[in-house]
DNA sequence: TAAAAATACTCCATAGGTATTTTAT
DNA sequence: ATAAAATACCTATGGAGTATTTTTA
């Protein structure tokens, strides 16, 4: 089996490039650490270095493990620095799960703004769809959502964080891209609605449903797309029209534009975390988010 | 010292939360895994899991060591997965520096021309300035650079790869923003010139200030920054003007203008490889760019 | 011939096994 | 009473040391 000691002594002898001279800097003798080496050569199948007995040079495949050596190291040791502090309860860690349509505007800056008051909350994210986020939830994957309410779910507490209308995007050549006033659902009746994925207890898509209701027609759906900006991609195509939230207007196309509603429709983000978690950073990053958004 | 064995003990355990049930999956009595995660946590000073003895839960650091132990464990399995075919020569690796000018356009092309043909030929980029790319060719920390020539340094070899013409960045309001035919340099000469940090033998500074001789004039520079686009936003703050190889005209702002110059300099792009550099993939990635690039 | 790696061997530290005790539910 | 972790003790593998040989520049 590959030991971590091995990397270090595989490490020090690639920068010495000399058994000898590295095994002196290891305070040990030259044997055993040749001995290691060769282990380690036939624990992986590889030859790591060209030895002749005046000198050794290092083989491609050796300089491609000294960089694997050295970051595994570096990373460990960075790594363990953390998990020390979090032990002594200096640092605390959270992991947030987020669906994509925050990754531009609100997670940003949640990042930034605890990074910088909170420098003592360590945050691990990762992007998940609503549904996933609540079963990373449920098993403890993650200790934080920010996800699209309402959950049918009692388990899972949420807090609404934001409120956004839904706006229309258009494509710039779109008979209604030059109107000035909001504009009225019930317009868009015959065009193709491009959607988020109609996964299941999706608000997100539900909001986009209820939407059309108030317009007075079922949409045709025939084109859905998972990231916001393949949405704006796809009606800067003429591939139709695209009910958003407000925030996606910052992706700016060219050939697009968005227009306000008659009809007001809002589609919330809300944070979400088990209420049987038991990790104190949860309630502090909880009241920290109510300082920003207040 | 830590070994890589507790690493996995401790991931079998933290996924059965019992250590009598992961010793059965590890093929191994209790007590001696108990007597490993023992010291493993002696080791790191911190509890990794709550122990009653009727059952165990990890603890906050306990938690996020065993998201370290998961990606250590299995980036090195990936990793040496990767050493192993390069041992066997079924896969070649090249590190590539490379200046930040061709991160929009030339890297990623190569990168993905490289990744569809020839997948054998695993690619580790960094970003270096052309003087840091020049020592690390010389000390073997990288095989390839991507930087501006001429490089006096006889045992670097170097191939031109594109030629741009300089092109100028104005602001929308500048008076020379709406003429259609090419500009004068001389018409700037009593403009601040943004410019790129002016390091030791930067050949894309030098090209700068012979375009501003061939204008008749020295340039006053005042402003200078490392990324194309911090360059086009001073140019959108009304900071000054820019002269900038053709390429950062795919940079789109709404405040700035790309317009053409009479006198005609050309920024260099260029591979270099150390004349020494035993790596049997660089001539194959010099033929592979050769055929892009004709 | 000299410098460095490989080989041969010895020893002891420790990983892991078995048997047993402790503890909390 | 029972399931699970901790403790005590034993054994043997293998890591590291010393002495020596081999290799080639």
């Amino acid at each position: 089996m590959l030991e971590i000691k091995q990397l270090y002594y595989f490490k020090i002898v690639a920068e010495h490039l000399n058994f000898t001279k590295a095994a002196k800097s290891l305070n040990m003798s030259q044997p055993p650490l040749s001995y290691q080496i060769k282990k380690l050569e036939e624990y992986l199948g590889v030859d790591l270095f060209n030895r002749t007995n005046k000198y050794i040079t290092l083989t491609e495949a050796g300089k491609y493990f000294y960089d694997i050596s050295q970051s595994t190291l570096s990373n460990l040791e960075n790594q363990i620095d953390i998990v020390k502090q979090i032990g002594k309860g200096e640092l605390y860690n959270l992991k947030i799960g987020f669906g994509g349509s925050v990754v531009h505007d609100l997670l940003p800056e949640i990042i930034h703004y605890v990074k910088f008051k909170y420098p003592k909350l360590e945050l691990t994210v990762q992007q998940y769809t609503t549904a996933q986020q609540v079963l990373a939830l449920k098993n403890g994957e993650i200790d934080i959502g920010i996800l699209v309410p309402p959950l049918n779910d009692l388990s899972i507490n949420t807090l609404s964080i934001r409120q956004e209308e839904f706006i229309v995007c258009l494509h710039k050549n779109h008979p209604f891209a030059n109107k000035t006033e909001p504009l009225s659902v019930s317009s868009f009746k015959n065009e193709c609605i491009i959607t988020p994925p109609n996964e299941a207890g999706s608000s997100y898509f539900d909001g986009i449903i209820s939407l059309c209701k108030l317009g007075g027609f079922s949409p045709d759906i025939t084109l859905s797309a998972q990231e916001q900006h393949t949405m704006v991609s796809f009606v800067a195509s003429k591939l139709g029209i695209s009910f958003v939230p407000y925030s996606t207007s910052r992706i700016i196309n060219k050939n697009v534009v968005y227009k306000k509603l008659l009809e007001k429709v809002y589609k919330e983000t809300a944070l979400a975390w088990n209420s049987t978690n038991h990790n104190p950073a949860v309630h502090l990053f909880i009241s920290i988010i109510k300082e920003i958004i207040t």
